[in-house]
Formats: C-alpha cells, sequence, structure tokens
DNA sequence: TCCCAGGCTCTCT
DNA sequence: AGAGAGCATGGG
C-alpha cells in the first residue's frame, strides 16, 4: 500500500508498487501525455492539466495538485487503489505472460473521461499512434476550451454542433463522419456512456456499436480504459499476432479475470520489441 | 513507390 | 457468416 504527503501543494506518492511513468503514459492507451528531456511528464486529462515525475527512490509527485483533486480525481485516474503486485502474480502463472509482465512492468490502466476515449479509439482505427495524438491535438485546440496554456477535450454537447467538413483541420480522413455520429448520439442521450460500467461487458459493447465507425476492437478499448471493464479484450492487429504466434490463439485460464491488463501488457510487449514481426 | 498503421463498413458470395 | 476491397492521411 502507498502513502500519501500533501506538500508545498504538491503530491508524493510514497512506496507505490507497478507503476512505471514512460510505460503508463506512453503504451498507447492514452494519447495526451508527453514527457521533456528532464523526465517530467505533463498532460490533460479531466480538464485538468497535470505535470509530476518519479524520483530516484521510487517517489512519485505529483505538482500543484490539491489534497482533493488528488482524492476526487487523479487517485483514481491512475488506478493506485488497485493491486497491480497481486495482479501481475496471478498472470505470471503462465510462463509466456510472465516475460510480457516483467517486460511490460509498471503499467497501469488508466480510468480515462468516456467520450474522450470512445473518440480517441475512434481515431485510432487503421491509424499509428503518433498520428493518433496529432488528430487528438488538432481536435482539442480547434474545438476544446482554452484554459489558458492548454485546451480541454471538447465536450460531446459541442461536437455535436459540428459538421464533416468543420473537422477538416484535424485531417482525420473517413473518421470524422464517425467523430460526428459518436458526438450527436452520445449529446442526445441515444447512447448513455455514463450506465456502461454498470451493466455487462456484451451488453455495454453492443450498446457502444450503435455508433458508425464503433466496431469490437474500438468498443472495447473504450469499455478497458474509462469504463472500469477489466475484461475487455481488444483484438488489434499486435494481439491477433501475439495470440496466433505466443498463445496458439486463446488467453491462458490465469488470465480471465483480468484479460484486458493482460492485454495491454502483450500489446506493450509485442509492440515494442517487435519480436513478433522479426522471427 | 509501396507498405503499414491499436479497424470498420459495405458488398458480394 | 465469411471473405475482400476501399477508406484518408502520413511516416518509413
Amino acid at each position: 500500500m502507498y502513502k500519501i504527503i500533501s506538500k508545498n501543494n504538491n503530491i508524493y506518492i510514497y512506496g507505490i508498487e507497478e507503476f512505471d511513468l514512460p510505460h503508463t503514459l506512453d503504451c498507447g492507451q492514452a494519447f495526451r501525455w508527453s514527457c521533456n528531456e528532464n523526465g517530467l511528464w505533463s498532460g490533460v486529462a479531466g480538464n485538468k492539466f497535470l505535470t509530476l515525475e518519479k524520483l530516484d527512490d521510487g517517489t512519485v509527485v505529483l505538482y500543484n495538485v490539491t489534497q482533493n483533486d488528488f482524492n476526487l480525481f487523479w487517485k483514481d485516474y491512475f488506478d493506485l487503489d488497485r493491486n497491480y503486485t497481486k495482479i501481475v502474480e496471478k498472470l505470471s502463472q503462465n510462463e509466456t505472460l510472465k516475460a510480457a509482465c516483467e517486460y511490460s512492468h509498471g503499467i497501469r490502466i488508466l480510468n480515462q473521461e468516456p467520450f474522450e476515449t470512445l473518440c480517441s479509439f475512434i481515431i485510432s482505427q487503421n491509424n499509428n499512434i503518433g498520428r493518433i495524438k496529432g488528430i487528438i491535438q488538432r481536435l482539442c485546440e480547434n474545438f476544446g476550451e482554452n484554459k489558458g496554456g492548454y485546451y480541454t477535450f471538447p465536450t460531446a454537447q459541442k461536437m455535436a454542433t459540428l459538421t464533416v467538413e468543420d473537422l477538416a483541420p484535424l485531417r482525420s480522413g473517413f473518421r470524422a463522419k464517425y467523430l460526428v455520429d459518436a458526438a450527436q448520439k452520445v449529446a442526445s442521450g441515444e447512447v448513455d456512456l455514463y450506465h456502461l460500467r454498470y451493466i455487462p461487458l456484451d451488453d455495454a459493447r453492443n450498446e457502444l456499436m450503435k455508433i458508425k465507425g464503433v466496431g469490437p476492437k474500438v468498443a472495447d478499448c473504450a469499455l478497458l480504459f474509462s469504463h472500469h471493464h477489466d475484461r475487455a479484450f481488444p483484438k488489434d492487429v499486435w494481439i491477433k499476432r501475439a495470440m496466433d504466434t505466443l498463445f496458439g490463439g486463446e488467453l491462458p485460464d490465469c488470465a480471465t479475470d483480468y484479460a484486458g491488463i493482460a492485454q495491454q501488457y502483450i500489446f506493450f510487449y509485442a509492440r515494442d520489441t517487435k519480436l513478433l514481426t522479426n522471427e
């Protein structure tokens, strides 16, 4: 268990296990974090700007964060109250998964804002991570709120007023029409994002797939990264390769309860090492 | 120049 | 229900 100290308007997190900043913030689950040359990470989440770093002794420091903001937002965002040591232990019952866990150590599943996450993974389809980040940045700069130095992610209500032509500056290609449809269905209430975490995974997936451009993979990313559905298992090209070459098509039983978390470790392992394409 | 990227839709069997 | 082309854009 970790310990929190609030000092000089900063939050110090002592003794946190399995929390690697580059792995967590740059593993392809979130697209608005970046690192400077001093190892300081900055990003925007939940309409808040945050800078953080990990010190040599393992302490994680969140700068300019009140105790209240930490308790009400960042603690859940970084999934701090989940015991990843225990989960990794469980997954490591399988040797291949153990190797993936070791390579991808310290990845935590972020609990992100549902509409932002949905749009981000609509944009992600048939796309690469660098370009996904650029499109999202332009989306925020053009249609988000300027908070003085950073931009929020636009709301569904705001985006529902826009047309495909309005979204041209994003250079998001064929995905623009999907973003418009998502915004309209969320803003109108036809798709209620905020109850998806409380209903069964299959029902939640079907609900999201009412939106044009949302198939099983995009839906599962949204459910895993913003709706606490730990068993959602997004199957992208990398995971399909990994399932075929490393696991013979099926996840081992020890991964059932935390399939989504296992997925993220496998994704990072497979993509980062490229071992699957070179051999 | 071609290929690929955290896929999905549409069409044709 | 299953396979395959097409889709916007940009980096390697």
